[in-house]
DNA sequence: CGTCTTTGACCCGCGC
DNA sequence: GCGCGGGTCAAAGACG
């Protein structure tokens, strides 16, 4: 199955069948630890109806959109995530795809509305005693709100970079205080910092030995 | 003093 | 139209 564009935001389809939990594996930051959640286990309205498990995914490439990478960079059980394709669903060009669809509206009770822009949210859950999971950006917190039926409340982030505008939330399970969910909303425009700052010396190096 | 967090107020979409 | 709940703003305080 692949995970396309047309079937991220199809609104008018049934909800998917309740899905197995995820696996959870340990609190550290590495590619095998995330687990895209479905719609039906988040504590929140997203765009995305798949189960995906993720194994081998340049997240660096993923998260701040840089991926050249044209082929799927996840792939597990049969699911791939294209990159371009969520690419594809971010900012202007989503609202222009919907545009084009339905000339900004949205059908309600026969009458035409506008129709609100929810941009691509990923999700992912993680146990850990950490709320916040070092990403290698940097970001601000701007919001906190007690959540209905939960015990914790959601922490709201934006990336601090100023002509980024990607944000995230980060909220604990109230039936297991041990999982942190964590779900991205957008695609940084500027690469990740902590893999620049590791990477500079080595490309200055590379630089300096490449004139002779 | 600049940066970041906290937190109450406000706004807006959605369901009834 | 109204109330509820989620998301954001912005002033005030904390901290290095």
């Amino acid at each position: 199955m692949h995970y396309n564009s047309t079937s991220m935001n199809s609104g008018e389809e049934p909800p998917p069948p309740p899905l197995p939990p995820p696996p959870l594996l340990s609190n550290d930051l590495s590619p095998a630890n995330f687990f895209m959640q479905p719609p039906n286990q988040l504590p929140m309205q997203n765009n995305y109806n798949s189960q995906v498990g993720c194994d081998n995914i340049d997240w660096a490439g993923f998260l701040s959109g840089s991926s050249t990478n044209n082929e799927s960079i996840a792939t597990m059980s049969n699911v791939s995530i294209n990159p371009r394709n969520i690419m594809m669903e971010s900012g202007e060009q989503h609202q222009q795809q919907i545009q084009e669809q339905h000339g900004g509206l949205c059908r309600d009770k026969g009458k035409f509305r506008k129709r609100k822009y929810v941009p691509p949210r990923i999700a992912f859950h993680t146990r850990s005693t950490e709320d916040i999971l070092d990403d290698g950006y940097k970001w601000r917190k701007y919001g906190q709100k007690a959540v209905k039926n939960s015990t914790h409340p959601r922490s709201y982030y934006r990336c601090t970079h100023h002509t980024c505008n990607v944000k995230k939330q980060i909220q604990r399970l109230s039936k297991d205080t041990s999982i942190v969910v964590t779900t991205y909303e957008g695609i940084h425009n500027h690469p990740c910092e902590k893999l620049m700052e590791t990477l500079s010396p080595l490309l200055k190096q590379l630089q300096f030995l490449s004139r002779f």
